[in-house]
DNA sequence: ACTTACGGTAAGTTATGACTAACCGAATGC
DNA sequence: GCATTCGGTTAGTCATAACTTACCGTAAGT
């Protein structure tokens, strides 16, 4: 039996901490309106080209958004599975089978 | 016409920094498995109570937890509507009307 | 009344993360 | 070849946020 607590752990930490940003998420939004460049996407938020950089590449690690060379820029584009990860998350905060072990846990202890 | 753009301005955005913390986000965890007091919550986590307390207060303020006293001692328990206003943001990123207006404008600026 | 458990707040420290400026390599155009 | 555009990386600064210690009020127990 695969332990399901070491499958679950932390597929979304990095999700949450790179949309907990708002720049950051505010570069997000823009991909996924549309995918662009680096410096396109710099030229709609109010910090410095590398800031954006560094940016991406945070949302990169965390899977929200892919790139594609396209000669010699960089086109990013936002990953909906990136997200999909984040709300598979949510969905199991109640209906987890870890919750369900818990309280059985606690019913038990009650007696 | 409202503006839907300020609507939908950052209804999530406390829910994001509130659960892109580590240990805000066990707290959470832990409420959802069971409501439990100050004390009890700072049992299962490797901080000090009153920092558990400035976490129970950030969960609070985005809306995560609900607070209940019984007697001396505070019970805090999770909201699943604090996450619903997360997966509702998460919707809306590629069905909002601001993706396909968006669209438009990208198509009319094309010819 | 005194004591004890509970928990929020304040002040101060420390760590982390967002940002800029400067630098560098790589691909394109002349 | 040279200049230019594009973009990732580095070093260093600055602000913020997480944490601890100390303190104070409040509600219950004796």
């Amino acid at each position: 039996m695969t332990n399901r607590m070491l499958d679950t752990q932390d597929p979304c930490g990095a999700v949450l901490i790179a949309l907990a940003d708002p720049t950051r998420r505010r570069i997000f939004e823009v991909l996924v309106h549309k995918p662009r460049s680096v410096a396109a996407v710099a030229q709609t938020v109010p910090v410095s080209r590398p800031a954006v950089s560094q940016h991406l590449r945070q949302l990169s690690d965390a899977g929200l958004v892919t790139v594609t060379k396209e000669g010699t820029r960089n086109i990013y584009a936002a990953r909906r599975e990136g997200v999909e990860v984040l709300r598979r998350y949510l969905d199991g905060l109640w209906s987890d089978v870890l919750t369900a072990f818990a309280e059985h846990v606690e019913l038990k202890e009650q007696k």
